[in-house]
DNA sequence: CGACCTTGCAGAAACGTGCCTTCTCGCGAG
DNA sequence: CTCGCGAGAAGGCACGTTTCTGCAAGGTCG
């Protein structure tokens, strides 16, 4: 039986079209993508029978034959192994989707993709390149993509030295520097920390800035960790801090949940914030301006930052940059609200609270 | 100059891997992949020599031979274009969570795909099957997938007699009708909705199952609609609710920001919850459990649908189940919380709220 | 002892593109 | 009349797998 005629099952291929249209396979290939020199006459008719076709091109063959598959890959390797963050802080869903965003609107599409190096699903999907949020120290899985030379740009400095395309991040220690200030401007005289037990970037740069903070203005650390990926532990870790004997009179929580959970905290211990309580905490949520009282919150920017490193990863992938990585700092924004206003000097005995409205 | 001796640039291939091992390359490819007859002693000597190579099968060519890429489109459709409302709504990013999982588990890796049928995007990744989530009436990409024989499977009825391989829904009729005769049951004489103005299936079914209440008990509707993806539009939309003459003294939000939009609203015309206004609302965010007061939800159980969806789906691409629809009917959870407590008889002139602590 | 089966492996044909090379044809200049 | 030239289009290889088919060697059985 004849090859070209009888298509037995499946979609239309490019030889189908081009004996439909009368024409080479070649000139079909050129017309529909541009390149060749055909007249338009040729051009048009070619497109109107593949059209007719239904014709699409396999994007497995045209990935073969290119080598560019269109894809990114996404993970987020920090926080434990199987269920995702994605939903646990908005960071990341708020980070995920400008990338997203941002990938489509150069033709590209994201593909997510488990933390483990399970080889299964990483060598299934080809990737022209990844973007990794939050990589630990020397993370296996970003270097085995150096390795095989796949172009990473990750959300967060990459530690132990591992030679990436790029990075975008905040300058967390600026950050955590000048929320501590505003803290301190607003009346704290002993300011604790609720901070993460893991190795990424991110709890390493804030907790530090931290102590050294305290070192600068002679304040004893205190502080409390906990592993960041389960969200009862911060509310076990968030009543420690205020159990403490040395109980601070003002807190910077790491992590999104904290903010609600050092207000119930609060609450238990019958502490007042912002009278007793001075609360900050490191969130993209926007509940945090309508609880109880209304918290702080300091902005990494996610959607800034995903946007940039979608933008570095795809320069990379196209050539467009010199070779040399690309390091780029998104500010931070903190959001006062009335868990860190400066207590009102007129209320030095605060009355139990008013009814209603404030 | 020999083909097989020099690779050029790029990684090992399975001739580079067969050359090395001495053997051919059928026999690398039986040997990786676990079919042939070989012995032990062959197999285990390919698989040494391709790690020591570094040897990673290329995804593009297994997929041009197999047919099969491993990979799973994930889109939302309903919610306006360009940014996905994955963070928006709690319900899309817990959703999406555990359709990855699933697929992961699975071997099948997720790739967030625009809800616009871009060709350009769409037509350059090969796809196993789709995840639809709340296809709009005769959704024109699921059409499009649909007739190119790619599975479909929809969270959410698809309207409009689409053939998709299968959907997996709430009864949603069945929750609206148990929520309003809870808010009735807690003493509601007139209850409102807020709903949307898009064509989901969620939307319609909920819509008329109020409607339909409505009539059953003999109250006139009271609902105001808005494009459910615009934020700002619904705090409004809460706003005009409260403010009509004929105001309601329960309200049910279809959407997830409805809780704190219809609580603020409450503020602002000095309605207490749930003395003078009760509340529920439909959302997966824990956020609810910690407003002032906590707010009523009903919860969907996304992560049930997301698993159920992808097991579907990937159950059709393997072509384990018959060749029949599948459709999968999840029970809902109505979350009851101090926003819709049945009034203490009681306290029939409410005082001022107590100082703290309840 | 020959027919037949089993084991262990190799050859080569696809899969559907993209692109490099080549071929043809018409036409104007020498 | 011939030669060069450029536009237009076709031929065919390569991308890296999977897998169908086949082939030789050795063992078994009537």
């Amino acid at each position: 039986m004849s090859r070209s005629t009888g298509r037995r099952l499946g979609r239309a291929g490019i030889r189908d079209v081009a004996a439909a249209a009368g024409v080479s396979i070649t000139t079909v290939s050129d017309a529909l993508n541009g390149k060749g020199r055909l007249p338009d006459a040729t051009r048009s008719h070619v497109r109107e029978v593949a059209d007719r076709l239904g014709y699409r091109p396999s994007a497995a063959a045209r990935t073969l034959r290119t080598g560019k598959s269109g894809l990114i890959g996404l993970t987020v390797t920090t926080y434990g192994d199987e269920p995702f963050t994605f939903t646990e802080f908005a960071y990341f869903a708020e980070m995920a989707r400008a990338a997203t965003s941002a990938a489509l609107a150069r033709g590209y599409a994201l593909v997510i993709l488990p933390a483990t190096s399970r080889h299964d699903v990483w060598s299934n999907v080809a990737l022209d390149g990844t973007v990794v949020i939050d990589p630990a120290d020397g993370d296996s899985v970003v270097a085995e993509l150096v390795r095989h030379g796949i172009p990473v740009v990750s959300d967060g400095r990459p530690g132990g030295a591992l030679p990436v395309t790029g990075w975008v991040d905040n300058d967390h220690e600026a950050a955590v520097l000048g929320l501590l200030d505003h803290l301190a401007d607003a009346g704290a005289r002993r300011i604790g920390l609720l901070t993460g037990t893991t190795t990424d970037t991110y709890t390493r740069l804030s907790t530090t800035a931290y102590l050294r903070w305290c070192e600068r203005v002679g304040q004893d650390p205190v502080y409390e960790s906990y592993p960041a990926h389960d969200p009862c532990a911060g509310a076990v870790a968030a009543d420690r801090l205020l159990a403490r004997p040395d109980r601070p009179d003002a807190v910077y929580g790491l992590f999104d949940p904290n903010g609600t959970d050092l207000l119930a905290a609060a609450r238990r211990y019958g502490l007042r914030v912002p009278e007793d309580l001075l609360l900050v905490c490191c969130s993209e949520s926007t509940g945090y301006a309508s609880t109880e009282p209304p918290i702080t919150t300091l902005s990494l920017k996610p959607r800034r930052i995903g946007t940039a490193v979608v933008q570095i990863l795809i320069d990379a992938i196209e050539g467009l940059g010199d070779g040399r990585p690309v390091e780029q700092v998104i500010p931070t924004d903190l959001i006062v609200r009335t868990s860190s206003q400066r207590r009102s000097p007129r209320t030095t005995i605060s009355p139990p609270r008013g009814p209603a409205g404030n």
